[in-house]
RNA sequence: GGCGGCAUAGCCAAGCGGUAAGGCAGAGGACUGCAAAUCCUUUAUCCCCCGGUUCGAAUCCGGGUGCCGCCUCCA
C-alpha cells in the first residue's frame, strides 16, 4: 500500500514520494490576520492537519510550516479604523487563531513565521528578481514581470491571453502588463514601512510565502497546502517568483480543499454568510466540528447547517459511547488481551490496514471513518454487560479499543476522557439537537445526581417502578440521561 | 467570455470498469420491570437525463439539464 494525492499541478492524483525518503517538508497558507476565523477557516486547517497527523502515523518525519500574514492592507484598514497600531490589530487575532484552533485541537506547526519577521529575506529575494530582470521597481513599487515567465498558468491552468481578456484584470498604469503583480508596494505617509532599496514600503502578498517557506525548509519543497482560493493568483504567483528566483519546482504536490458552502454557496465574509469558529464553538463541542469536516472529503465542498452538526455529534458520541466502555473496563481491572478469532471480526482486527488504505487515497477521511464504525461494531460485539464479571470479554474489548484508539487520533477525534465527553463539558451547551432545545437550564451536579441515582435504586428493588420512572423522568427533565446496565447505572448530560 | 468542479436512498457521504461502504433518521427482533445503550435483521434492481464503447459502467466517451467555484481580497 502506498500513499496516493491528488496534485494540483497536473490534476491527478500521483504517488507520493517526497524528496527525501522518509521525510516531508510541508508549507500551508495560513491566515491574514485581520479578524476572527470561520468554519471555512477550521476546514483548511482540520484538512491539513489531519494530512499532518496522518504523515506521521504513516512514519514520515514531517516538518510543518504554517505562516501568519501579518501585514496588508485589510490589517492596515483595520489598524486606522480602531486607532490602534497594526501590531496590536494582528497580536489580538494572532492570540484568537490560537485559542480557538487549540479548542479544535489542531497541532502547533513546527513553526508559524510571520512576514513581518522576514522582511530581510523577502527584500533579499525581491532583489534578486529585479536584478535577474525578472521583476521590475516603479516609484517605489516593485512588480514581478509575468511575461517573463513562460510558464505562468501552469498550476490552474489558465493561460495568459484568457486572463487578458476578461475584463477583471485590474488596470495600472504603471505596471508593463495587466497580469503583472506588486512584489514590494510603496507605502503611503502614515502607514507601516520597512526601508528597502525602493524606498520605505511593505511586502506584497504573494513573495512573503516564497521567502518563508524557502527559509523554513528550503528551495523545493514537497506539499505547498491551502484553500481553492488560493489556485489563482496566490499560488501560481508564487510559483512564478520562486521558479524564476531558483530555477527550481518550488513544490513537488500542490493540495487544496473545497469551501464550506451555506445553502450551497461558499462561505466567505463578502457574502457574509459565515458562522466565526466562536459561534459554532459556542454551541458544539470542538470535536463535532471536527467530526463533520473529516466525515467528508477534504477536496469536495460541504455544506454547513445545524442539521449536518447535529448528525455529527450522533456519530461522534457513538464513538464516544465506545470510549466510555473501554474506560469502564480499565476501572474494572481488565487488562488488553488477544482479539477473538472469526470473520465478524476481521474489520477491528484488520482496521489498521483498512484505515490506512481509505488515508492511503488522497487522505480520504470519509472512507477511513467508514472502516473506523465497522470496526466499532465487531468491537461492540465483545462489550461486557458486566465487566467487572466477564474478565475474558473485557480484555478482549480492550484491546479492541486500544486498537483503534490511534486511528481515532490521526483523525483528531476521542482526545479526551468520555467522561469529560459527556459530562463535565457542560458549559458548551449542545442546542443543536433535533427538535431540542434545553435553553441555559442549569444542570443537577454529580453528587445530586448520584444521590438520586441511589434513590432510584432503592426504589427499583422494592420494585416501586413508578417512583422509578419518576426520578428518571425528572433527571432526564434536568438534562441528565440514565442508563441501566448489569453492572449498574451510568449516566450522562444530554441535549 | 475563459478555466475547473459537482449531481449516489428521507438527510449526510464513500465509490476511480466487475455487479451499490459507512453515518444519521426509520422499521422489525433480542435484551430490559419499562426505557436508554448494545447486538441482529431490514431500508437505492439502481447511482440527474439521452446516446455510445465494453462480456460487463454509478464508474470511460459524446450530448443535454441543474448547481457551484476560480478568473478581484479570500481557507
Amino acid at each position: 500500500m502506498s500513499l496516493k494525492v491528488f496534485n494540483t499541478m497536473g490534476g491527478r492524483k500521483e504517488a507520493f514520494v517526497p524528496a527525501t525518503p522518509g521525510k516531508v517538508r510541508m508549507y500551508v497558507c495560513g491566515v491574514t490576520v485581520y479578524d476572527l476565523c470561520h468554519v471555512g477557516h477550521a476546514r483548511a486547517n482540520v484538512a491539513f492537519d489531519i494530512i499532518v497527523r496522518y504523515l506521521r502515523h504513516a512514519g514520515y518525519e514531517v516538518r510543518y510550516i504554517r505562516n501568519f500574514t501579518d501585514i496588508d492592507d485589510k490589517i492596515i484598514r483595520r489598524a486606522s479604523q480602531e486607532g490602534i497600531p497594526f501590531e496590536a490589530v494582528t497580536g489580538k487575532y494572532i492570540d484568537a487563531f490560537h485559542e480557538d484552533f487549540d479548542r479544535l485541537g489542531l497541532l502547533r506547526p513546527d513553526a508559524e513565521p510571520r512576514a513581518t519577521e522576514h522582511v530581510p529575506e523577502i527584500i533579499a529575494l525581491v532583489s534578486g528578481l529585479v536584478r535577474a530582470g525578472k521583476a521590475y521597481a516603479v516609484d517605489g513599487d516593485v512588480y514581478y514581470a509575468v511575461k517573463g515567465f513562460p510558464e505562468y498558468g501552469k498550476l490552474s491552468g489558465k493561460n495568459v491571453e484568457d486572463l487578458l481578456a476578461g475584463a477583471r484584470v485590474e488596470v495600472d498604469e504603471r505596471k508593463r502588463d495587466p497580469l503583472d503583480f506588486a512584489l514590494w508596494k510603496a507605502s503611503k505617509p502614515g502607514e507601516p514601512a520597512w526601508d528597502s532599496p525602493w524606498g520605505p514600503g511593505r511586502p506584497g502578498w504573494h513573495i512573503e510565502c516564497s521567502a518563508m517557506a524557502m527559509k523554513h525548509l528550503g528551495e523545493t519543497i514537497d506539499i505547498h497546502g491551502g484553500g481553492k482560493d488560493l489556485v489563482f493568483p496566490h499560488h501560481e504567483n508564487e510559483i512564478a517568483q520562486s521558479e524564476a528566483a531558483t530555477g527550481k519546482p518550488f513544490a513537488r504536490y500542490w493540495l487544496h480543499n473545497g469551501f464550506v458552502n451555506i445553502d450551497n454557496e461558499k462561505m466567505s465574509k463578502s457574502l457574509g454568510n459565515f458562522f466565526t469558529l466562536r459561534d459554532v464553538l459556542a454551541r458544539v463541542k470542538p470535536e463535532v466540528l471536527r467530526f463533520f469536516l473529516a466525515a467528508s472529503h477534504y477536496r469536495s465542498p460541504i455544506d454547513y447547517s445545524d442539521r449536518s452538526l447535529a448528525e455529527a455529534k450522533a456519530g461522534l458520541d457513538r464513538l464516544y459511547r465506545v470510549k466510555e466502555k473501554a474506560e469502564i473496563c480499565r476501572a474494572a481491572g481488565a487488562a488488553p488481551s488477544a482479539l477473538p478469532e472469526g470473520e465478524e471480526f476481521a474489520p477491528l482486527r484488520d482496521a489498521r490496514n483498512r484505515f490506512d488504505g481509505a488515508m492511503d487515497d488522497d487522505f480520504n477521511t470519509a472512507a477511513a471513518l467508514g472502516r473506523l464504525f465497522d470496526a466499532v461494531r465487531a468491537l461492540n460485539r465483545l462489550a461486557p454487560d458486566d465487566p467487572a464479571a466477564e474478565r475474558e470479554k473485557a480484555g478482549q474489548f480492550l484491546a479492541g479499543y486500544e486498537l483503534l484508539e490511534p486511528l481515532f487520533g490521526v483523525l483528531g477525534l476521542l482526545r479526551i476522557s468520555a467522561g469529560d465527553y459527556f459530562r463535565l463539558e457542560i458549559h458548551v451547551m449542545d442546542t443543536v439537537g433535533v427538535g431540542e432545545n434545553l435553553s441555559a437550564t442549569v444542570r443537577p451536579s454529580e453528587a445530586d445526581v448520584l444521590k438520586r441515582i441511589e434513590a432510584r435504586k432503592a426504589a427499583r428493588a422494592r420494585k416501586e417502578y413508578a417512583e422509578a420512572d419518576r426520578i428518571r423522568k425528572e433527571l432526564e427533565a434536568a438534562g441528565v440521561l440514565l442508563e441501566d446496565g448489569k453492572a449498574g447505572t451510568t449516566w450522562k448530560y444530554r441535549e
